[in-house]
DNA sequence: ATATAATGTTAGTAAGCACTTACAAACTCA
DNA sequence: TGAGTTTGTAAGTGCTTACTAACATTATAT
């Protein structure tokens, strides 16, 4: 093991994250990913027996879905157009945090397969009832009309998903005018009238 | 050139495609596409100086956006809920029937670069301010709030491309109990609810 | 029927890929 | 210091890739 520093094994992981992101799982090669972290090609292999159990490891390294799940508790306390943006901010903000896998994941989940997607589709999944949960919790309070909460969960973080994508992936400039917070504050509005008595 | 048949030329255009928006650009190589339509490999290189000049034909001959252009002139009597069931279905149709492009470029947009951003950004845009005219026309009815037009269609198109995205493209089983019927009723419920006076 | 164009067959190139082997150098820690 | 671990260097494997050259075969059209 070395020093204090980070390790060989982290800084060929994060150059990996790095290089599969920018040109996806087969664009960035194994000579390129240990040029980037500083150590020789060979090195790579004896860290990682394939390419492929290298990719694994990042996916699994840096999954950004359990810091999501933390988000929600957070704004219980909060009127519910203000839980909202909040919820909305944090989700974006995280997004941002991860971005290199948010675009790993979007441009090669359908091409590598079953067991990845079933991680993804069990902290989706969770990720949605909690927020639906959260729903609930509110109608109980009397603020909300009557709706499906998993759909409507679904429906709130589709539209800023895809807004993160739209911007910071596909690096489209429809809404270059736009500043996060303007978008947030458009969507909650619709949304949240969408969905109150 | 050949009987009345489909040409040669365009059964590599179909082929690669198929291919492309299956295994992605660099995944699916030009022997696999030729024998997918059946020529031999020169071929192939015969109509197509290059593998990229190949991905430029695809996306240009089967760039679907003109087609969801001619959705909103169609709904213009109808009542407001109604007019945007019809297009969101009829929205979701067409990325059905171009499925394998939608593929393409979910996954290799960010890839492959500025001169295709650019054709997307301009079709994209023009889309939005269409839909966005549709809503000023509604709004002078009498029928709707103030918001920002532009906006709000950004955010309309975005739930259902998510929502065709996550089922038809990831395959995550998410809303598996959804039918397309009902995801659109119940996102629009909650937009129209969101938008209307 | 014959000239022209489109395609097939075969063989090949040069380059790049993931991955390996063998050995020497450096670092870690007792 | 010395033993063990981790890394680097160098060379190379076998495979696949996009792409080409030369020539034979078929289809089309007048």
């Amino acid at each position: 093991m070395p020093k204090g520093r980070i390790s060989t094994r982290e800084r060929i992981v994060l150059a990996a994250l790095r290089l599969f992101s920018e040109k996806g799982y087969l664009g960035a090669t194994t000579k390129e990913i240990s040029a980037e972290s500083g150590v020789a090609e060979v090195t790579l292999f004896r860290h990682f027996p394939s390419k492929e159990s290298l990719l694994r490891e990042v996916l699994s390294t840096y999954t950004f879905l359990p810091a999501l799940l933390e988000i929600l508790p957070s704004v219980e306390a909060m009127p519910y157009e203000k839980a909202l943006s909040e919820i909305a901010r944090r989700f974006i903000e995280t997004l941002r945090l991860r971005k290199d896998l948010v675009k790993i994941m979007h441009s090669e989940c359908h091409l590598y397969p079953e067991k990845i997607k079933g991680v993804q589709n069990a902290f989706l999944t969770e990720l949605l009832d909690i927020l639906a949960g959260f729903f609930k919790s509110r109608r109980k309070m009397g603020d909300l009309k009557n709706f499906d909460e998993f759909l409507a969960a679904r429906l709130f973080l589709s539209m800023f998903y895809q807004y993160f994508i739209t911007k910071e992936v596909l690096c489209l400039g429809l809404v270059s005018n736009y500043s996060d917070d303007s978008v947030i504050e458009g969507y909650v509005n619709i949304f949240s009238r969408g969905t109150k008595k």
